[in-house]
DNA sequence: ATTCTTTATGCAACAATGATGCAAAAATAA
DNA sequence: TTATTTTTGCATCATTGTTGCATAAAGAAT
């Protein structure tokens, strides 16, 4: 359907949120957390910049009020449950990204790319953007996770 | 030549370190480093886990005694002027890695792929064992670096 | 070899972040 | 509604990142 052609926009923009916040509640239940505001609220910024991996500091920008140490729990717990990831930054620091359906507290699929463009520092996940990849290793080596990370810059940057 | 056939081993050693020491102060002197006792210290640790990537505290391991600060600061400047490249480890930190020959101040070659055992935790970097990578993104978007980080388990630990 | 200039080191100090214990608050189960 | 379990917010401490500055050491000039 065509949005713009639509004479309620708000309503889209409600329904929206409804839809995401189901989806977040879902979310939480599925992973055996309880919905609580804070986190709802931190899934609610990581909905928002869908696609990207996000800084502590992405996370609190997104904040009204916020206490270091919950936060800092928040994202424990969400890892361990199979809720994000964690990718490494450029510079040194982690990014943390929302997991595709097939994680959960005892198998983490993030093995996909990430791409950080070096101007905005921005982190997308790509999902399907590694076509082909080949390794040789000595046989007694067992590769069990592989991890791509792209960097350079990107279309708003270049 | 079959070194167990040489009859003074010793003598072979002590060749070795003379070797190792010329090599290090050369790599200093090469990316306009000074030729501190502490600075060669460092590098020499390198030298003995030749191939792997080492964290912090594989590195105050190796020394007797030592300032943390001034140790923050000799990796700051190993790596600013391209004698090592970090490369993250599984926990979330980095580690540190000797570079090839191609690094400079100016140009980091790090993007050779890094394997990480999952129960040693050693991080070896791998030269040329990827041997085809292909990726499809927007064409907006350049690749500057690839890097690619294996993790599973090493031959020891198997 | 001696002096001068530049860089590195060691220490103090502070900031940022990781981590744990505990009482109060909130969420779920009964 | 009450009881149970988990989460939150705060205090607290540990670890690590970072900078300033005086002293020590390295390299260059004489």
């Amino acid at each position: 359907m065509d949005q713009t052609s639509f004479p309620n926009l708000f309503y889209f923009c409600t329904m929206d949120q409804d839809v995401d916040e189901i989806h977040i509640e879902h979310l939480l239940e599925h992973h055996g957390l309880r919905k609580t505001a804070f986190r709802k609220e931190i899934l609610n910024i990581f909905q928002n910049k869908k696609g990207q991996a996000l800084s502590n500091t992405d996370i609190e920008e997104g904040l009204e009020d916020w206490d270091r140490i919950t936060l800092y729990r928040t994202l424990k717990s969400f890892e361990n449950k199979g809720l994000i990831h964690q990718t490494p930054d450029i510079n040194g620091s982690v990014k943390y990204a929302l997991c595709g359906q097939t994680c959960n507290a005892h198998h983490h699929d993030d093995g996909h790319a990430h791409f950080q463009c070096t101007k905005c520092e921005i982190t997308w996940c790509l999902h399907d953007a590694i076509t082909s990849l080949k390794y040789n290793l000595p046989a007694a080596y067992q590769v069990k996770e592989v991890k791509v990370m792209l960097s350079g810059v990107c279309s708003n940057c270049s």
